[in-house]
DNA sequence: TCAATGAATGAAACGTTATAACACTGAATG
DNA sequence: CATTCAGTGTTATAACGTTTCATTCATTGA
């Protein structure tokens, strides 16, 4: 399937700080739920619009707080994790299971599990594959005679800049 | 909400896996605490004990049920999460972080991260390690200049004895 | 036009998982 | 003894997630 591919581009604006790209992945979102037949509704697309922004991976009761303060209309629990469970069966998020918390996916148009780096210190997470993991993994289930369904990778410690940051 | 496979099993004596299993990793346990200079007392103890007889990921609630029956006297959350943390601090429990459930660790004498495959029919848990896949996290770990401390490795899917039942 | 339908959301209550704060006990030590 | 400290008990509450049923709203088809 060919689709308009949407990137994010470097900002000349100085007081920018990175919010074209939030836009941009909301953008590519939103054609591949056309292209899919699925509904990228107000609702789904803001909360994926937080995790954008957010930075980081975010509770959902976070983002209960962040929709009042952007919306003024009070959302519930069950209304956000139903909005969770549309962005996470396309792919466009996933679940930190560590943390009970979520983070958006950069490339929802591959459909695999990521791996993800945690840092212990910031909360920063970096999102990344590793083909080879995959690979052994998948011959680790096959000798168990294991058919798998979802891969859960999390990778805690101190990222780069924390540690550059000196010890805290 | 019972637990029907956290209460001893009879033993079927010559390969019994059942019930010795669990004495004997509790044993194991036992010595490691005393090299460590680490106190097993009889909570933790039991709360090991249990976790070896489950056979299954088992959730901290679940626990306190148990102790329940076991002891006559109840405990509170606080008591047994408590003792999980000073049994995984000590290698002896892991967390499935993707189920809020816990599983005993089957060489707590080396320490290093297991891997586990989960399947979503029956519950049961396979601790497994490769130190392959440990390898390539650590080498993606360096490119990005990340200190690693914890890793969570959790594959879900459905087991051999899944698949050979049949659909379900 | 206007029910009928079905997906999405709203709202109240509840269930599950985990921690905070503080009190108590009992053994080891000086 | 008094002190101390690890371990546990107790109460309350925080944090995370689900069940259930009602409502809205666009689409569809008689």
């Amino acid at each position: 399937m060919t689709l308009p591919s949407v990137q994010p581009r470097p900002c000349t604006d100085p007081d920018c700080r990175g919010q074209h790209a939030p836009a941009e992945r909301v953008a590519l979102a939103m054609s591949l739920c056309d292209a899919r037949g699925a509904q990228l509704t107000t609702l789904r697309r803001q909360v994926l619009e937080l995790l954008w922004e957010s930075g980081r991976p975010t509770g959902a009761y976070e983002l209960i707080e962040a929709l009042k303060l952007r919306n003024s209309r009070p959302v519930g629990p069950p209304t956000v994790y139903r909005a969770l469970e549309f962005l996470m069966s396309q792919r466009f998020v996933s679940k930190i299971e560590s943390r009970n918390a979520y983070v958006p996916c950069a490339h929802p148009e591959r459909h695999h599990d990521c791996l993800f780096f945690i840092c212990s210190n910031c909360g920063v997470s970096a999102e990344s594959e590793d083909p080879k993991v995959e690979q052994l993994l998948a011959e680790d289930a096959a000798v168990l005679g294991f058919r798998v369904t979802r891969r859960v990778i999390e990778v805690e410690g101190t990222c780069g800049s924390c540690i550059a940051a000196g010890p805290a």
